[in-house]
DNA sequence: TTACATTATGAAACCACTCTCATTATGTAA
DNA sequence: TTACATAATGAGAGTGGTTTCATAATGTAA
């Protein structure tokens, strides 16, 4: 019941070990007869050598660490499968992790459970900063995705690219007075988002001093709250969401109020979820391609996992500005339909 | 720069291995001072035992297979945060994989990457059923989410319950030509929900005969497909669909074709995923306890994996009806923002 | 003080592999 | 045939822990 050992499968041809172990890791220097012993023993004995075994020896835990803050976001499950497909490919497996990561990532290393890392990281930077240092130091492999630090690997999206196609489009139609609706305070994606807008407002020719900018933590709620608030004293333009979520509480809460969305106030939001174009109104925004960031970066980790030194500096998926009804544009909900057939992972 | 083994705590403490042993894992019969001298030698050194040592002698991996079906649902990111959840408390590590997960369990079993699984067994039940009559005859322990199958402890919601409350409210409303649009016609979670409807119809005294089938393979896509093929001959008063996103991909084609929902057909979903409230009407469903199934089922495997052999059985976790406005019930959108405090992450 | 139980520690085997090095078998050139 | 290179295999050490068993240190009762 319990698994054959290297050493059945050795004693079931009559060869040793050594041999049996050069067979399964392919080395030449074998008697083809000897590997077809070895291969039918192997089958019949249903053997798999053990991770554990293989690891102790020198041979790594073929497995990453991927670690995901503590707030899950649903287009995780994107970044996740597609992730995990790569590692699949690559003969590694995914560990994820989302407890506590800043302070376990280092014992997990040290235990061998891990040979790598992928980091989420999204808020919280001096630690990271921290932990990521001694990690350097260690040559400990590792990739962010999304936040880049230093010069560490690192797998983005045009974040700025984004915010400045949303600033131009907001130009465009007019829209003077704006919010920007961001993420918290230290929040790197939200930050660049909104430098993004800035830059676009004014090459663009309109003055970014007018952008008013309050923060919320990217959930529903607050940014009904944050909109609430600006309400009271402002009456803006538009409205640019560092995500979808926020951009749909400001949505409640304007139409809660009897404002109109777009018509008195525009509204942009960032990732294209799932829902954003079946709201109402159909949420223009910025999309986040969650597969690739996925796949780029498990593919980096790979090819530094193998050995491969160099340092091969950020990645910058490119982020695509979709227009839809909530910053005034003509659309219909049917235009939705075009787009049914692409992949329902984003969110 | 490469970690301190037991060895080099024991040298540096002029103690055995083996009495560092007895430290680590809180054996009696040691020495106070010489639990003081080893643990603090532990902490300079930064000493963690290397868990390939540990495994290979008789430890086994403190890891558990999340297996998931290739095709990833964003509630899936609830599911994994609250295994990983429990998983972290319990002192274990969840390893996922998606990828030809049948074709693989078994192997990473043998080769001791993992001490048991959860399975999100969805489709292909023979395969499944294969697959889970091995692991019971090694003695594998293992936790099925949301899909029963014999007598393998599984975590289940009520699908028949939920099924059931929609048809009574179905009924309620007066409806009797209903459309049931089912996910893929193995899917166990859909065959449920059906069983229950026709239940609940039954015992408000309506005919279940009269219930048409369509199934889809839960896309909105294939929601959209189904009834756009259901319209060409019928004209039903009600549709229930197996999942939300379906029910979407409904209303989607109904309102292109010119038929008010509620007005002309009710519908009503399954999962009440992030967008069900948001989405014009606001849509009527059954809530899934996603993080309670996690919960449950990896605490359910833990108690497994520390020696309980009694077969739990299964758990079956209540499912909520939702009321909102897709029924033809009145409902504001506003109402949503009662709940707005809750969780955001049920999809 | 002796006798014996109990506490505290160490030596070494064991887990399942890989890898080095030694040894034997085979092939080729003089 | 000898000499030597190369191919094929095995013995054994090493990986970092746990665990058994033996032994030394300490405590307690007669």
């Amino acid at each position: 019941m319990t698994n054959a050992t290297i050493e059945d499968v050795a004693k079931a041809c009559g060869l040793s070990r050594a041999t049996v172990s050069r067979v399964i890791n392919g080395e030449p220097n074998v008697k083809p007869l000897t590997i077809e012993k070895v291969k039918k023993a192997i089958a019949e004995l249903g053997y798999h050598p053990n991770i554990h075994a293989q690891a102790l020896s020198g041979g790594g835990a073929k497995t990453v660490g991927i670690m995901l803050p503590r707030i899950w976001r649903s287009y995780y499950s994107s970044l996740l499968s597609s992730i995990e497909e790569v590692a699949a490919q690559e003969g590694y497996y995914a560990l994820i992790m989302a407890k506590d990561y800043l302070k376990n990532a280092e014992r997990i290393f040290d235990e061998g459970r891990v040979d790598g890392f992928i980091f989420r990281n999204m808020d919280h930077v001096e630690e990271h900063e921290r932990l990521f240092l001694r990690l350097r130091k260690r040559n400990v492999p590792f990739v962010l995705i999304g936040n880049p630090l230093r010069d560490y690997p690192a797998i983005t999206i045009d974040n700025v690219g984004g915010g400045r196609a949303v600033a131009k489009h907001f130009a465009m139609h007019g829209f003077r007075k704006i919010v920007y609706l961001g993420g918290p305070s230290d929040n790197v994606d939200s930050n660049d988002r909104y430098f993004g807008f800035r830059i676009g407002f004014e090459e663009s020719g309109m003055n970014p001093e007018g952008i008013l900018r309050i923060n919320g933590d990217y959930s529903t709620k607050s940014g009904y709250n944050a909109i609430s608030e600006i309400m009271l004293t402002q009456k803006p333009d538009a409205i640019f969401a560092a995500n979808d979520r926020m951009a749909l509480g400001a949505i409640l809460y304007l139409h809660k109020n009897g404002v109109c969305v777009p018509q008195d106030i525009a509204i942009a939001g960032f990732d294209d979820s799932y829902f954003a174009k079946y709201i109402t109104p159909a949420l223009t925004t910025v999309r986040q391609p969650f597969r690739e960031m996925g796949t780029a970066a498990m593919k980096q980790l790979c090819s530094m996992l193998k050995g491969s030194s160099a340092n091969p500096g950020k990645i910058i998926l490119p982020a695509k500005f979709i227009v839809r009804a909530s910053c005034s544009c003509p659309y219909s909900h049917d235009d939705s339909l075009d787009v049914l057939d692409a992949v329902e992972n984003s969110e």
